[in-house]
DNA sequence: TATCATTGCGTGCGCGTGAACGCAATATGT
DNA sequence: ACATATTGCGTTCACGCGCACGCAATGATA
């Protein structure tokens, strides 16, 4: 059975408010008898009672808010579903979770919505923020307010934000290029087709795949990197190009969004098998194109894992004063199949 | 704020013991009275508090044996991490987690170490099991004294287990069979290893591979199936066998143990790189060989899941009542490649 | 010396739930 | 008719913890 302050409080010849304190560092104790008690406690292994401790806390609870920027993509209903996972956990144990969905990328209507949850008494927030300078300083003035920020998917660097959960962006083209290498037939060419060109995790990407992919290929040019800025009718208008320009183009690596026009664009050259095609967007609508074969690898973030440690990480840190153990908490890096989907 | 007893007994007019006996069916109460308590319980969004109920359940505390046979492998290692991070998650809440770690398989002896859980006053009993007709009647009979009995990694088919938490070893089987087919160049052979015959994982890989290879290549041979008893020796000697016989091996299975032997004989042969090898036993040890290049693709079960969610479901089944959601709960399938494995 | 602040410790309440207990009102058996 | 179950419900305690409060002893100040 677990030890409890009355068993700590029986051993050391006090009472268990003097325990409490002694643990707590609440002040209005003997030095030496703090000391003896954390000796003791320690021996015993004391580690507090979860049950108790949220009883104990019930009346004024702990609230944390959740903001999720362009919720309304599939890969952030992947995520949405893990904050909602991780709400019904911690509300199970008294706190209290506040999720706002937000449908564009606003950096001051972001601002309105973080200062919105601080009046309804969050805590804690987490956010899926973007890169802008008005954001980043609300970020500080909430962390100087010790209220803590944890940002997921995307990051703010150099901001005072606790730590970030999401992909390690650079490795995840690494993995990409391995793949790429592994898979193409001698000679060819490769497309690399980015999203925005000042998007962190979209240059990331694209680098870590290029320099990867030179060192494991001298065989294969790799061609210029295209931008489709996230839309698919560019896509395919940049794939059909390409084609156009080079025919012995066998392989093409996405590094945001644009399956469905680059593989609509093969389709209609009927190039799909010759090319192969690696994305990194893994999305339950681009799954079938993996299903069918036009595509041969998804590289995917833990969309789950990216709403659901966020909203665990300050739970623990308001209610067991724990602290995120690194400051990058990279999600996996998934390698999805055909075969292994479900 | 989450709902109470105290708030649905007051809205009842009724007192909280009453509210008790309605929720939870405990009788001796009007069957009218009980009914109107429960739809305005559900009308309010009634969520049992865990603190509450941790606390009130603390004297008659629930125990969960954990019983892992096999316990000194490298990939068990990572089953026992998990079942030690769920079994500090659960003690927070005031149960207690046995967890007994046998050297080798013995269905005799499991058999002898689940009577001693139970004696020790196990409430549920999760277990790594053998094939064995004595195991699968004593967990027959645990579960008709409804003592809950889940299997993890492995099954006994045909049981009173409540359900299984592993992989779908057949999947798995398909998954290599794609990956093999996808980095094989035009014609040559491939090699597959399992480890015993009548392991019924290490069939249904092999069944599952063999299926899906020949859909995908039929200009590539599969040699027969071999079998190397888990044991590194004996696929070092298989493996020189067939590169003697088969001067165009390109790829080798490994539905099982033996990446050391294997790896070692290509080696030794200078055909690392001629040879392409896909196994199935993602272990730390195995790793390296993915980092030098001498592996291409480990597919793996998530070890840590396969510790950490047999308790936690005993844990909600205990403590919430609450059964598991599936009879077959697998774990994700994993692909590593060098590039994703931390 | 009288008054008040500070230090060191014990006590008690409340959180939400399960379960034992208690007490009427009614039902059953003799 | 009376003794004894049974039913239907209220009451109370225990669980582990945080925290407010209270009391005594000591120190500081007037």
């Amino acid at each position: 059975m677990a030890v409890t302050l009355q068993q700590i409080a029986e051993a050391a010849g006090v009472s268990r408010g003097t325990v409490d304190r002694a643990l707590n560092n609440r002040g209005r104790i003997n030095a030496e008898v703090a000391d003896r008690i954390r000796r003791i406690a320690d021996e015993m292994g004391y580690q507090p009672n979860r049950a108790g401790r949220a009883l104990a806390m019930a009346k004024r609870s702990i609230t944390i808010g959740v903001l999720i920027q362009a919720a309304n993509t599939p890969f952030m209903a992947n995520v949405i579903e893990g904050a909602e996972d991780a709400r019904a956990e911690v509300e199970r144990l008294g706190a209290k979770v506040i999720i706002r969905k937000m449908e564009d990328f606003d950096a001051g209507r972001a601002v309105e919505a973080m200062r919105e949850l601080k009046k309804a008494g969050c805590n804690g927030i987490a956010l899926v923020p973007v890169d802008d300078e008005r954001l980043k300083e609300t970020v500080n003035e909430f962390a100087d307010e010790n209220i803590p920020v944890i940002t997921f998917n995307s990051d703010i660097e150099g901001s005072g934000r606790l730590c970030f959960v999401g992909q390690d962006t650079w490795q995840s083209g690494r993995v990409a290029a391995g793949l790429m290498a592994d898979i193409l037939p001698a000679d060819g060419k490769v497309l690399v087709i980015s999203g925005y060109p000042k998007s962190y995790g979209h240059k990331n990407r694209t680098n870590g795949f290029l320099k990867e992919f030179a060192d494991l290929r001298d065989d294969i040019q790799v061609l210029d990197v295209q931008y489709d800025f996230d839309d698919n009718q560019m896509a395919e208008m940049i794939t059909k190009g390409m084609l156009r320009e080079y025919e012995d183009l066998t392989g093409i690596y996405l590094a945001a969004s644009g399956v469905e026009g680059v593989c609509k664009a093969l389709e209609e050259q009927g190039m799909s098998n010759q090319v192969k095609v690696i994305s990194n967007d893994l999305t339950a609508r681009n799954v079938r194109y993996l299903e069918e074969g036009k595509i041969r690898f998804l590289i995917g973030q833990d969309g789950y894992r990216q709403g659901y440690e966020p909203v665990m990480l300050l739970f623990e840190k308001l209610f067991d004063g724990k602290e995120p153990e690194k400051e990058f908490a990279y999600t996996e890096i998934v390698i999805k199949t055909r075969y292994n989907l479900a």
